[in-house]
DNA sequence: TCTTATCTTGACAACGTGATCGACAACGTG
DNA sequence: CACGTTGTCGATCACGTTGTCAAGATAAGA
């Protein structure tokens, strides 16, 4: 009369109090290490554990214990597939880790109504804190949940109507960095291409040459804005280097991506110098090597995760901040290329 | 006498149906779309709903659905801060919420231990079920698992000493593939750069070099591998171009990066043909362009999670399938350098 | 020895939800 | 009208766990 198929149950804390001949609360004791439970007693249970491969649900304890804490918080970022994302991921999870949570991703695509639609999702699972990318839009949505006891932090740009910590690079010292070093090697025909301005560090980058060719005393720079991909940024890179700048700065990755195309087009990789934002995989390898104003990426996905977690850890709180990382200008060649005398 | 403070306790189901003045399965049947309930009563309960900003609990919910089903699966991969990985977490990612299920993710960085730990605190939370990049050791933990009813799929390499499903890259082809187009160019001194041979994939990719070199009836193929990063690749590559090779083929991104350094440094990268596996941001803006043997990752993604899915809805299962996803030789350039008269 | 404090233990309630089941109303049928 | 059927609704239980609490055992102090 054995159970001849196995139950396809998962065994339970009673399971094992059985087995072990203990109440529920000593198993509970000994799988949370509280004080109070002879030594025998403790190894009956442990061993109980083991014979029965006993994994404690820990979503069942986590609606019981007071705190309701799961061990768990939620990311949100734009495309869990580009680079900054990832290595952002990689940064929070093991931070996240060290602490002994466990990180639920999702990809917004840039996209309000998704990152909505994510926050919920991680909320309904109760995870103790978020991480969010934040995408157009405002985000007073979340009011509630940091009302409920859910704080968040925002990464890489700040979110709109609602308090909260936010974790930024420094993107407009790192554009003007940008043109001071370009400016240093000759150059004032400076040309910038950037995503669309409703993008906050978009914004933020554009500022940051703006006020980057003011102190060059260059009255009207030259800007293309709203590039969204790579293939619009070739198409408008092909139309600034028909008006033959010397230089170009690109807003983020794909802007460079396409800018790089472009110029490999008209045959002037060697000639039109070229900063781009964020840094790129083989970037040291092209011809030129590529220069580029690098964010911390490390730096901004500990901070994030340390704001989330001291939140957590102490329920106060404390006023809310803007950390802002510091970026880094990583010459390799593209942005040192000299103007041969065609600049103005 | 009206609450000052907000109680930072989240509304339940019972806070609704008190509002509503109904039932709490009444909400419970609006909530999950039941039938029975009349019109007004829903709407009441609906407005309950938007009014305290109620959030159903998930967790709670499952530890009472008969299913026990979380909606939510587990991912563990190498290191997420690897395109590769990323690229693959947010196809995974797409294909789960389509399902509407949420994904948990992890780094195993290639130690058994810690891919132990992430299956376990996955487990723990209950996850529906888990896809593994299996790394050293064997996964017959896993068992346990499965036999519990969580299906788990790998993903890049099989796993091994368990019974589950596969989806893998044509590792051997590509390399062999790869071989064969250099081949045609003129190629017979091709050497081989590989990681160590204990990693599934570098297995088959050396062996698709040496059946390919075999094919061309070259005696002693040059192989060297155990590479684990760019830098152990970079100083291979430099001791390898001192045996003159016409070309070379690398096999994976790190290494592919690691060898176009050292080409760099050797000042051969125009000379020298090069082949890597994997795809590479910006490969195609190199000069030479890089000639990859591209992996399929949305493929790769998409069969992974359809076969998981499959396993979670029908519960039956069937035969455990391996699936082998080709891959795609991308000539840009570096694989295309035919030999200058140097090779044998 | 008794008293008091501390340790050890398990029965029971409770978390927020879905499942069961019985109560009741509305309906159709004879 | 009596009857069965179907639709509607909520009280109660159950899920796996932790919190509460009281009872018994043991140790410490007089």
């Amino acid at each position: 009369m054995a159970a001849y198929q196995e139950p396809l149950r998962a065994p339970t804390i009673k399971d094992v109090a059985a087995l072990a001949g203990v109440g529920v609360k000593t198993v509970s004791r000994v799988l949370n290490d509280e004080p109070h439970v002879r030594p025998e007693l403790r190894s009956r249970v442990l061993e109980a554990v083991a014979s029965l491969k006993y994994r404690r649900n820990t979503i069942a304890s986590s609606i019981r214990r007071l705190d309701q804490r799961t061990a768990s918080i939620g990311l949100v970022v734009e495309d869990l597939a580009n680079p900054f994302a990832a290595q952002l991921t990689r940064m929070v999870q093991d931070h996240a880790r060290e602490r002994r949570h466990l990180v639920l991703v999702g990809s917004s695509d840039g996209a309000p109504e998704q990152e909505r639609e994510l926050v919920a999702e991680f909320c309904s699972r109760r995870v103790d804190g978020l991480l969010v990318v934040p995408s157009g839009g405002d985000q007073s949505y979340l009011e509630a949940e940091r009302e409920r006891g859910t704080p968040v932090v925002f990464v890489d740009r700040p979110g709109r109507r609602v308090k909260a910590d936010a974790v930024v690079s420094d993107n407009e010292q790192g554009v003007r960095q940008a043109v001071r070093h370009l400016a240093e090697h000759g150059h004032r025909r400076i040309a910038y291409l950037g995503d669309r301005q409703s993008v906050y560090t978009a914004a933020q980058r554009l500022a940051g040459y703006r006020a980057g060719m003011k102190e060059l005393g260059v009255a009207e720079p030259q800007a293309r804005t709203g590039l969204r991909d790579s293939a619009s940024a070739q198409q408008a890179a092909l139309d600034v280097l028909d008006t033959e700048p010397t230089a170009l700065i690109c807003g983020n990755n794909l802007i460079t991506a396409g800018a790089v195309h472009a110029m490999q087009q008209r045959g002037v990789r060697d000639r039109v110098a070229l900063v781009g934002f964020d840094d790129l995989e083989l970037a040291d390898l092209l011809r030129p090597a590529l220069t580029v104003i690098a964010q911390d990426i490390a730096a901004i996905g500990r901070r994030a995760a340390d704001l989330l977690f001291q939140r957590l850890e102490r329920r106060d709180g404390g006023p809310y901040q803007r950390v802002i990382v510091p970026v880094a200008l990583t010459p390799r060649g593209s942005g040192e290329i000299p103007t041969d005398g065609q600049g103005r």
